[in-house]
DNA sequence: TCGAATTACTCTAATAATCAGAGTGATTTG
DNA sequence: CAAATCACTCTGATTATTAGAGTAATTCGA
Protein backbone atom coordinates (compact mmCIF):
# COMPACT_ATOMS: atom_id res chain seq x y z
CA UNK A 1 0.00 0.00 0.00
CA UNK A 2 1.13 3.85 -0.57
CA UNK A 3 2.42 4.66 2.70
CA UNK A 4 -0.02 6.33 4.92
CA UNK A 5 0.06 10.20 4.86
CA UNK A 6 1.05 12.68 7.97
CA UNK A 7 -1.54 15.28 6.75
CA UNK A 8 -3.61 16.16 9.04
CA UNK A 9 -2.06 15.29 12.14
CA UNK A 10 -1.75 18.48 13.96
CA UNK A 11 2.11 18.29 14.53
CA UNK A 12 4.10 20.12 12.67
CA UNK A 13 7.21 17.98 13.36
CA UNK A 14 4.76 15.16 11.15
CA UNK A 15 4.21 17.81 8.88
CA UNK A 16 7.57 18.53 7.88
CA UNK A 17 8.40 14.98 7.64
CA UNK A 18 5.48 14.51 5.04
CA UNK A 19 6.55 17.80 2.99
CA UNK A 20 10.28 16.46 2.68
CA UNK A 21 8.77 12.79 1.86
CA UNK A 22 11.68 10.61 2.96
CA UNK A 23 15.64 9.99 3.68
CA UNK A 24 16.42 10.24 -0.36
CA UNK A 25 14.35 13.15 -0.27
CA UNK A 26 16.72 14.45 2.74
CA UNK A 27 19.98 13.84 0.83
CA UNK A 28 18.40 15.32 -2.49
CA UNK A 29 17.91 18.41 -0.55
CA UNK A 30 20.69 17.93 1.27
CA UNK A 31 22.90 18.44 -2.51
CA UNK A 32 21.06 20.79 -3.71
CA UNK A 33 22.02 23.04 -0.82
CA UNK A 34 25.15 22.30 -1.30
CA UNK A 35 25.11 23.36 -5.26
CA UNK A 36 24.19 20.43 -7.43
CA UNK A 37 21.17 20.84 -9.30
CA UNK A 38 21.12 18.04 -12.48
CA UNK A 39 19.42 15.02 -11.96
CA UNK A 40 22.82 13.11 -12.99
CA UNK A 41 24.80 14.75 -10.26
CA UNK A 42 21.45 13.84 -7.96
CA UNK A 43 21.75 10.71 -9.21
CA UNK A 44 25.78 10.13 -8.83
CA UNK A 45 25.80 11.83 -5.62
CA UNK A 46 23.29 9.61 -3.97
CA UNK A 47 23.14 6.79 -5.24
CA UNK A 48 19.70 6.13 -5.64
CA UNK A 49 17.50 4.90 -8.40
CA UNK A 50 16.03 6.60 -11.36
CA UNK A 51 12.41 5.69 -10.30
CA UNK A 52 13.03 6.66 -6.96
CA UNK A 53 14.78 9.74 -7.97
CA UNK A 54 12.19 10.95 -10.34
CA UNK A 55 9.26 9.87 -7.91
CA UNK A 56 11.40 11.91 -4.96
CA UNK A 57 11.85 15.41 -7.28
CA UNK A 58 8.25 15.13 -8.23
CA UNK A 59 7.34 15.30 -4.69
CA UNK A 60 9.40 17.74 -3.51
CA UNK A 61 7.80 20.08 -6.07
CA UNK A 62 4.68 19.11 -5.30
CA UNK A 63 5.39 19.82 -1.45
CA UNK A 64 6.82 23.46 -3.17
CA UNK A 65 10.47 22.81 -1.70
CA UNK A 66 11.94 22.36 -5.08
CA UNK A 67 11.38 24.23 -8.26
CA UNK A 68 12.09 22.56 -11.29
CA UNK A 69 13.18 24.56 -14.30
CA UNK A 70 14.43 23.91 -17.95
CA UNK A 71 17.62 25.76 -18.97
CA UNK A 72 18.43 23.94 -22.72
CA UNK A 73 16.06 23.41 -25.44
CA UNK A 74 16.40 20.49 -28.19
CA UNK A 75 16.81 18.59 -26.12
CA UNK A 76 15.13 19.69 -23.43
CA UNK A 77 16.84 19.46 -19.73
CA UNK A 78 16.09 20.68 -16.78
CA UNK A 79 17.60 21.39 -13.26
CA UNK A 80 16.84 21.58 -9.71
CA UNK A 81 16.66 24.63 -7.27
CA UNK A 82 15.54 25.27 -3.64
CA UNK A 83 12.65 27.44 -3.11
CA UNK A 84 12.70 29.32 -0.31
CA UNK A 85 10.71 26.71 1.91
CA UNK A 86 13.37 23.98 0.65
CA UNK A 87 16.38 26.52 2.25
CA UNK A 88 14.15 26.41 5.38
CA UNK A 89 15.09 22.19 5.75
CA UNK A 90 18.77 23.15 5.70
CA UNK A 91 18.59 24.09 9.44
CA UNK A 92 17.55 20.45 10.07
CA UNK A 93 20.09 18.90 7.55
CA UNK A 94 22.78 20.71 9.91
CA UNK A 95 21.50 19.69 13.13
CA UNK A 96 21.64 16.03 10.95
CA UNK A 97 25.43 16.93 10.43
CA UNK A 98 25.95 18.14 13.54
CA UNK A 99 25.07 14.94 15.23
CA UNK A 100 26.65 12.38 12.94
CA UNK A 101 29.90 14.01 13.52
CA UNK A 102 29.52 14.01 16.90
CA UNK A 103 28.32 10.36 16.50
CA UNK A 104 31.48 9.59 13.96
CA UNK A 105 28.71 7.74 11.90
CA UNK A 106 30.86 8.26 8.77
CA UNK A 107 33.79 6.97 10.07
CA UNK A 108 37.15 7.72 12.62
CA UNK A 109 38.57 10.05 9.68
CA UNK A 110 36.79 12.79 11.29
CA UNK A 111 33.61 14.82 9.62
CA UNK A 112 33.73 14.77 6.38
CA UNK A 113 31.65 18.37 5.94
CA UNK A 114 32.43 21.34 8.24
CA UNK A 115 30.26 24.59 8.58
CA UNK A 116 31.60 27.55 8.63
CA UNK A 117 30.79 31.26 9.22
CA UNK A 118 32.41 33.15 6.09
CA UNK A 119 32.35 36.89 8.53
CA UNK A 120 34.16 35.30 11.40
CA UNK A 121 36.05 32.27 9.60
CA UNK A 122 35.11 29.74 12.30
CA UNK A 123 32.76 26.80 12.47
CA UNK A 124 29.27 27.41 13.30
CA UNK A 125 26.67 24.72 15.31
CA UNK A 126 23.01 24.20 15.48
CA UNK A 127 21.87 25.48 18.96
CA UNK A 128 18.96 26.16 21.11
CA UNK A 129 18.84 29.32 22.05
CA UNK A 130 16.00 31.63 23.93
CA UNK A 131 14.28 34.11 21.59
CA UNK A 132 15.09 36.95 23.53
CA UNK A 133 18.55 36.86 25.38
CA UNK A 134 19.62 34.63 22.46
CA UNK A 135 21.43 32.30 25.09
CA UNK A 136 22.27 28.85 24.61
CA UNK A 137 19.86 26.91 26.25
CA UNK A 138 20.16 23.38 27.77
CA UNK A 139 17.36 20.31 26.47
CA UNK A 140 16.86 19.59 29.99
CA UNK A 141 15.75 23.26 30.92
CA UNK A 142 12.98 23.59 28.02
CA UNK A 143 9.41 22.56 28.23
CA UNK A 144 6.67 21.52 25.80
CA UNK A 145 3.49 23.64 26.66
CA UNK A 146 -0.22 23.27 24.22
CA UNK A 147 -0.06 25.94 21.66
CA UNK A 148 -3.15 27.53 20.43
CA UNK A 149 -3.34 24.83 17.67
CA UNK A 150 -2.98 21.65 20.02
CA UNK A 151 -5.70 19.21 19.88
CA UNK A 152 -7.45 16.58 22.06
CA UNK A 153 -4.24 13.99 20.83
CA UNK A 154 -1.44 16.79 21.69
CA UNK A 155 -2.94 17.52 25.30
CA UNK A 156 -3.07 13.79 25.68
CA UNK A 157 0.37 13.37 25.22
CA UNK A 158 1.30 16.63 26.89
CA UNK A 159 -0.53 14.99 29.92
CA UNK A 160 2.30 12.29 30.02
CA UNK A 161 5.05 14.26 30.17
CA UNK A 162 5.06 14.35 34.20
CA UNK A 163 5.77 10.47 34.21
CA UNK A 164 8.95 10.72 31.90
CA UNK A 165 11.86 8.25 32.37
CA UNK A 166 15.28 8.52 31.53
CA UNK B 1 13.51 -5.32 -2.55
CA UNK B 2 14.88 -4.03 0.69
CA UNK B 3 15.59 -0.49 1.47
CA UNK B 4 18.83 0.50 0.45
CA UNK B 5 20.96 1.24 3.76
CA UNK B 6 22.94 4.10 3.54
CA UNK B 7 25.74 2.92 5.05
CA UNK B 8 29.73 3.51 4.05
CA UNK B 9 28.41 7.14 2.33
CA UNK B 10 30.89 9.37 4.44
CA UNK B 11 27.75 11.23 5.39
CA UNK B 12 27.27 12.19 8.93
CA UNK B 13 23.50 13.54 7.76
CA UNK B 14 23.18 9.91 5.87
CA UNK B 15 24.42 8.17 9.00
CA UNK B 16 21.97 9.93 11.30
CA UNK B 17 18.90 8.99 9.01
CA UNK B 18 20.22 5.56 8.64
CA UNK B 19 20.34 5.65 12.61
CA UNK B 20 16.67 6.64 12.86
CA UNK B 21 15.43 4.92 10.04
CA UNK B 22 12.33 6.58 8.68
CA UNK B 23 9.76 9.37 9.32
CA UNK B 24 7.48 6.97 11.63
CA UNK B 25 10.25 6.32 13.42
CA UNK B 26 11.07 10.22 14.33
CA UNK B 27 7.70 10.18 15.33
CA UNK B 28 8.30 8.06 17.93
CA UNK B 29 11.52 9.71 19.23
CA UNK B 30 9.54 13.44 19.37
CA UNK B 31 6.62 10.52 21.33
CA UNK B 32 9.28 9.68 23.78
CA UNK B 33 10.61 12.89 23.89
CA UNK B 34 7.53 14.28 25.25
CA UNK B 35 7.25 11.28 27.73
CA UNK B 36 5.09 8.56 26.11
CA UNK B 37 6.82 5.18 26.95
CA UNK B 38 4.41 2.34 26.42
CA UNK B 39 3.93 0.59 22.89
CA UNK B 40 0.20 1.38 22.96
CA UNK B 41 0.43 4.75 23.56
CA UNK B 42 3.01 5.10 20.89
CA UNK B 43 0.46 3.71 18.64
CA UNK B 44 -2.31 5.76 19.67
CA UNK B 45 -0.17 8.79 19.30
CA UNK B 46 0.86 7.85 15.87
CA UNK B 47 -1.60 5.50 14.27
CA UNK B 48 1.34 3.33 12.54
CA UNK B 49 0.21 -0.39 12.18
CA UNK B 50 1.40 -2.43 14.57
CA UNK B 51 4.01 -4.30 11.93
CA UNK B 52 5.49 -0.89 11.19
CA UNK B 53 5.94 -0.23 14.87
CA UNK B 54 6.97 -3.18 16.10
CA UNK B 55 9.67 -3.22 13.42
CA UNK B 56 10.70 0.55 13.87
CA UNK B 57 10.66 0.31 17.68
CA UNK B 58 13.73 -2.98 16.86
CA UNK B 59 15.02 -0.46 14.48
CA UNK B 60 15.70 2.11 17.13
CA UNK B 61 17.00 -0.41 19.60
CA UNK B 62 19.54 -1.34 17.40
CA UNK B 63 20.86 1.66 16.29
CA UNK B 64 20.72 2.40 20.22
CA UNK B 65 18.88 5.22 20.17
CA UNK B 66 16.46 3.94 22.50
CA UNK B 67 15.91 0.99 25.31
CA UNK B 68 13.14 -1.47 25.72
CA UNK B 69 13.07 -2.40 29.52
CA UNK B 70 10.76 -4.44 31.23
CA UNK B 71 8.62 -2.59 33.85
CA UNK B 72 6.54 -5.49 35.10
CA UNK B 73 6.14 -9.66 34.97
CA UNK B 74 3.80 -11.69 34.80
CA UNK B 75 2.34 -10.90 32.28
CA UNK B 76 5.84 -9.29 30.65
CA UNK B 77 4.89 -5.89 29.96
CA UNK B 78 7.81 -3.54 28.49
CA UNK B 79 8.79 0.04 28.12
CA UNK B 80 10.50 2.42 25.63
CA UNK B 81 12.61 5.53 26.13
CA UNK B 82 15.50 7.31 25.19
CA UNK B 83 19.29 6.82 25.02
CA UNK B 84 21.52 9.53 25.29
CA UNK B 85 21.62 9.42 21.76
CA UNK B 86 18.32 9.66 21.02
CA UNK B 87 18.43 12.88 22.97
CA UNK B 88 20.68 14.16 20.33
CA UNK B 89 18.06 13.43 17.89
CA UNK B 90 15.94 15.39 19.84
CA UNK B 91 17.05 18.82 18.60
CA UNK B 92 16.56 17.51 14.71
CA UNK B 93 12.89 17.44 16.21
CA UNK B 94 13.12 21.16 17.43
CA UNK B 95 14.20 22.17 14.30
CA UNK B 96 11.56 20.16 12.37
CA UNK B 97 8.59 21.80 15.01
CA UNK B 98 10.07 25.29 14.33
CA UNK B 99 9.89 24.90 10.19
CA UNK B 100 6.92 23.34 10.38
CA UNK B 101 5.11 26.36 12.79
CA UNK B 102 6.96 28.80 10.45
CA UNK B 103 4.77 27.15 7.82
CA UNK B 104 1.91 26.52 9.55
CA UNK B 105 1.64 23.34 8.18
CA UNK B 106 -0.60 22.08 11.23
CA UNK B 107 -3.50 24.55 10.68
CA UNK B 108 -3.77 28.08 10.93
CA UNK B 109 -5.36 27.91 14.74
CA UNK B 110 -1.30 28.26 15.53
CA UNK B 111 1.25 26.24 16.93
CA UNK B 112 0.51 22.91 18.34
CA UNK B 113 3.76 23.15 20.37
CA UNK B 114 5.62 25.83 22.49
CA UNK B 115 8.65 25.16 23.47
CA UNK B 116 9.68 27.06 26.34
CA UNK B 117 12.86 27.98 28.52
CA UNK B 118 11.86 27.09 31.89
CA UNK B 119 14.31 29.23 33.69
CA UNK B 120 13.31 32.65 31.54
CA UNK B 121 9.43 31.12 30.86
CA UNK B 122 10.34 32.59 27.16
CA UNK B 123 10.22 30.26 24.13
CA UNK B 124 13.42 28.83 23.09
CA UNK B 125 14.14 28.44 18.71
CA UNK B 126 16.70 26.50 16.67
CA UNK B 127 19.23 28.58 15.32
CA UNK B 128 23.17 28.72 13.81
CA UNK B 129 24.82 30.65 16.18
CA UNK B 130 29.10 31.20 16.19
CA UNK B 131 30.60 28.64 17.64
CA UNK B 132 33.11 31.00 19.55
CA UNK B 133 30.92 34.12 19.69
CA UNK B 134 27.67 32.73 20.47
CA UNK B 135 26.46 35.22 17.45
CA UNK B 136 23.33 33.72 15.40
CA UNK B 137 24.82 32.89 12.04
CA UNK B 138 22.43 33.45 8.89
CA UNK B 139 22.74 30.39 6.38
CA UNK B 140 23.95 32.91 3.57
CA UNK B 141 26.66 33.15 5.65
CA UNK B 142 27.66 29.67 6.30
CA UNK B 143 29.97 28.08 3.47
CA UNK B 144 30.43 23.90 3.30
CA UNK B 145 34.41 23.06 3.19
CA UNK B 146 35.95 19.68 3.22
CA UNK B 147 36.71 17.98 6.55
CA UNK B 148 39.24 15.38 7.31
CA UNK B 149 36.39 12.80 6.58
CA UNK B 150 36.02 13.77 2.94
CA UNK B 151 36.21 11.40 0.17
CA UNK B 152 36.32 11.96 -3.28
CA UNK B 153 32.73 11.70 -3.30
CA UNK B 154 32.53 14.57 -0.74
CA UNK B 155 34.82 16.66 -2.69
CA UNK B 156 33.36 16.37 -6.12
CA UNK B 157 30.15 17.75 -5.13
CA UNK B 158 32.05 20.40 -2.88
CA UNK B 159 33.18 21.31 -6.81
CA UNK B 160 29.71 22.43 -7.52
CA UNK B 161 29.50 24.59 -4.70
CA UNK B 162 30.45 28.24 -6.65
CA UNK B 163 27.19 27.04 -9.12
CA UNK B 164 24.84 27.09 -6.85
CA UNK B 165 21.79 28.75 -7.94
CA UNK B 166 18.83 30.14 -6.71
C1' DT C 1 31.61 10.93 -40.40
C1' DC C 2 31.26 7.52 -37.03
C1' DG C 3 31.09 6.04 -32.51
C1' DA C 4 30.89 7.53 -27.81
C1' DA C 5 29.39 10.51 -24.29
C1' DT C 6 25.90 13.49 -22.01
C1' DT C 7 21.39 14.34 -20.15
C1' DA C 8 16.92 13.26 -18.37
C1' DC C 9 14.32 10.34 -18.01
C1' DT C 10 10.58 5.89 -18.54
C1' DC C 11 9.75 0.94 -18.28
C1' DT C 12 10.14 -3.88 -16.57
C1' DA C 13 10.20 -7.74 -13.48
C1' DA C 14 11.50 -9.32 -9.07
C1' DT C 15 11.46 -8.55 -4.31
C1' DA C 16 10.39 -6.12 -0.05
C1' DA C 17 7.67 -3.06 2.83
C1' DT C 18 3.27 -1.34 4.35
C1' DC C 19 -1.49 -1.60 5.13
C1' DA C 20 -5.94 -2.88 7.80
C1' DG C 21 -7.32 -5.93 10.71
C1' DA C 22 -7.70 -10.51 13.27
C1' DG C 23 -5.80 -13.24 16.90
C1' DT C 24 -3.16 -14.49 21.38
C1' DG C 25 -2.46 -15.00 26.19
C1' DA C 26 -1.81 -13.44 30.76
C1' DT C 27 -3.75 -10.37 34.27
C1' DT C 28 -6.63 -6.91 36.32
C1' DT C 29 -11.02 -4.55 36.87
C1' DG C 30 -16.18 -4.14 37.25
C1' DC D 1 -17.91 -14.08 34.92
C1' DA D 2 -17.32 -10.83 31.22
C1' DA D 3 -14.71 -7.08 29.60
C1' DA D 4 -10.67 -4.37 29.43
C1' DT D 5 -5.54 -3.72 29.26
C1' DC D 6 -1.19 -4.65 27.21
C1' DA D 7 2.30 -6.03 23.93
C1' DC D 8 2.61 -7.94 20.56
C1' DT D 9 2.54 -11.64 16.09
C1' DC D 10 0.37 -13.17 11.86
C1' DT D 11 -2.25 -12.85 7.46
C1' DG D 12 -3.40 -11.53 2.83
C1' DA D 13 -3.78 -7.74 -0.24
C1' DT D 14 -1.55 -3.84 -2.12
C1' DT D 15 2.17 -0.69 -3.08
C1' DA D 16 7.03 0.76 -3.22
C1' DT D 17 11.82 -0.07 -4.17
C1' DT D 18 15.44 -2.16 -6.58
C1' DA D 19 18.77 -3.21 -10.47
C1' DG D 20 19.11 -2.57 -14.81
C1' DA D 21 17.64 -1.97 -19.80
C1' DG D 22 15.97 1.26 -23.09
C1' DT D 23 14.98 5.95 -25.43
C1' DA D 24 15.83 10.14 -27.83
C1' DA D 25 18.15 14.31 -28.95
C1' DT D 26 22.62 16.62 -29.20
C1' DT D 27 27.47 17.43 -28.73
C1' DC D 28 32.24 15.91 -28.79
C1' DG D 29 36.51 13.61 -30.20
C1' DA D 30 39.22 11.02 -33.82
Amino acid sequence: MRSKSFEGMACSIAGVLDAVGDRWAMLILRDLSLGLSKYEELRKSTGVTHATLSDRLGHLEESELIERRQYQTGPDRYEYVLTRKGWDVVLVIQALAQIGDKWAVAGDAGPPLKFINKNSGRPVKVALVDDKSGEVVRLRDVRPQAGPGADHLVRWRLSKFGQRRC
